[in-house]
DNA sequence: TCAGCGTGTTTCGAATTCGAAGAGTAGGCC
DNA sequence: GGCCTACTCTTCGAATTCGAAACACGCTGA
């Protein structure tokens, strides 16, 4: 399992160009990715071994477990998580062919796939849900405490609003008018 | 390209096993890997647009400019980025046939690889740079002020150091006796 | 010198991912 | 009704990723 070692340096990436520019600024983002990598990494040796899931099944299971129904459509699921649509279809056989949720028609759309847990399902994400949130405070809670945990929020969700107000760059590009 | 919605109802996820946990608390967890991702989403198209990179190539490339000499050893690339050592070396391999960088064999340790940018691969990277950070700034900086960014570091610096601190819980497991 | 272990890298097979293309439904507009 | 665009989901092929195993070198101790 390896992992980005330090950022410091890449921040010299400016010098490259102009040659003294304002690495400072970018550090930014070089320390979120590789902590939200570390952390992923963390959380997804815990899943493994407990339950056998990826973090991306972890995730499908978890988010149909929140709705006290459990179901929920293709593009709903996808819309939260960070894969396409293809990538989710797969996902969703792999958990379906291990009975842990079905896939069936909607009544309200044709169209669309309603995807709902079933009890192994349930019983699973329960029986791993504790473990995981142990990897989670481990891993990343217990080095903040509670005032940083509330700004580090606070801070991720300016830039999550911030991103999620422009365009996605490769998804419904911009209509020819109106 | 999708992405993560929402994660407030994700922090419901305490209730599934004990019904009235404290979600709150995981709050920073949701937010962190969603901000990364939507990072990493908005990057990668432009690098790709830009000078056919993925994440990972852009990456190796932006290492090994940052030092005068360019070189850096396979385990020296690994340890900084999120990949495995077998993923590095199919990606060094697809640069190497782009000419971007060249391998070869270390003077100082026979078993270790030293990768080299070259001519084409300073070029590259130093015409994708300039993009690379505007994007940046554009998706990520311009949602904090200078006082947030600082701050934002100053938490995920934190969060590195613990988590860099615990073993890989897969990498040189536990030796027999101390 | 030889065995034995740790380290550095690659090969190999399997799993996962994506984007593009295809099939089907919904809804607006004539 | 018929057409057209938008939306939903799946299939397909190609690229990427990982872990385990293989391979090679370096060091230590007998």
């Amino acid at each position: 399992m390896c992992q980005i070692r330090s950022n410091s340096r890449m921040g010299d990436m400016a010098d490259s160009t102009g040659r003294g520019g304002p690495p400072a600024e970018f550090t930014p983002y070089f320390a979120l990715l590789e902590a939200s990598a570390l952390v992923q990494h963390g959380v997804e040796a815990q899943l493994r071994e407990s339950g056998d899931l990826s973090f991306v099944q972890f995730q499908i299971l978890a988010m149909l477990s929140e709705d006290a129904g459990g179901t929920q459509t293709m593009t709903a699921i996808a819309d939260r998580l960070v894969h396409s649509r293809s990538g989710l279809t797969y996902q969703v056989q792999q958990l379906e062919k291990r009975g842990l949720l079905t896939r069936g028609p909607s009544a309200e759309d044709e169209r669309s796939t309603v995807v709902a847990l079933t009890g192994s399902g349930t019983a699973l994400i329960q029986r791993v849900l504790p473990g995981h949130m142990a990897v989670v405070r481990e891993i990343l809670l217990d080095a903040l405490d509670a005032g940083d945990g509330a700004e580090l929020t606070r801070l991720l969700e300016k830039v999550r609003q911030h991103m999620r107000a422009r365009p996605p760059r490769s998804a419904t590009r911009a209509r020819p008018r109106g």
